[in-house]
DNA sequence: CCCATATATGAGCAATTGTTCATATATTCA
DNA sequence: TGAATATATGAACAATTGCTCATATATGGG
C-alpha cells in the first residue's frame, strides 16, 4: 500500500523548483563567510571594508560574497560618498538564522 | 565610531564555531535531492527504495545522501526485515524547512 | 583634473560536492 | 545453505565553489 508514499512523491515532483529554489536558498545560508556577513547585517549595516576587516578576508572575497547575497536579493546597497553600505533586504533572514541556530544549540 | 562595529566583530569572532556548525547545518539543506529526502521524510518514514523511486536517482545516490543525514544527526533508522526505513530525528527540520519556505514563497 | 581610496570583476586554481559504477555486506526465503 | 533482494561503500569523475591575484571602475579631495 503504497498510496501514502505515491502521493508524497507527487507532491514533491510537482513542486520539484520550489524545493530547487528552497535548497539554493539554504545554499547561501550554508558558507560561513556569508553566514558570518548576514549574521553582521542583522546587527548592523556594514561597508565592504568593515565586513573585510572582521572577517579576516580579502576585500575581493567580500565583493564576491556580497554580490552573490545581492543576487539572490538577501541584501541591498545604498552609496555613502566613497562607501557603499549593505544591508538585509527584510528580517527574514534573522528568521532562518535564529530557526538554524535554535537547532544548532539544542 | 566603530565601536558597535567592533563589537559585532568580536561576538562573531567568538562564536566562529558556532557560525561554522549553523552553516554546515545549511549546507545540508542546500542540496534540493538531500531536502526532497527530508521533506519526504516529514510526511512518513520511508526506505531508501521508496526513496531512491521518487527521486529518480540511483540507489546508491540516495544511501550516500542518507549517509550524510545520519551522520549529522537529521534521521534515523529502523530496520524492518530487509528494508531500513529512515525517520526524522526530530522536528527542527520541518521547522527550518517551512522557515526557508516562507521566505521564497514570499 | 589627478590621485588616493573604495568597491567590483574576471581569470585561474585548489578543494569540495553529488553522482555513477562496481562491488561488498546483510537479511530473507526457498 | 544458497539465491535473491536491500542497502552500504569506495573509487572515479565532472561540476561547482570560494578564494586570491590582477585589474577595472567609480567617487571624493586637493
Amino acid at each position: 500500500m503504497d498510496n501514502a508514499i505515491s502521493k508524497i512523491q507527487g507532491a514533491i515532483t510537482r513542486n520539484s523548483e520550489l524545493f530547487e529554489e528552497v535548497a539554493d536558498l539554504f545554499k547561501i545560508f550554508g558558507d560561513s563567510s556569508r553566514l558570518k556577513i548576514l549574521v553582521a547585517l542583522t546587527q548592523s549595516d556594514m561597508c565592504v571594508s568593515e565586513i573585510s576587516e572582521f572577517l579576516s578576508i580579502t576585500q575581493s572575497a567580500v565583493s564576491h560574497q556580497l554580490r552573490i547575497l545581492k543576487t539572490s536579493n538577501l541584501v541591498k546597497t545604498r552609496r555613502v560618498g566613497k562607501n557603499i553600505y549593505y544591508s538585509l533586504t527584510d528580517d527574514h533572514v534573522k528568521t532562518i538564522i535564529d530557526c538554524g541556530m535554535e537547532h544548532v544549540t539544542e
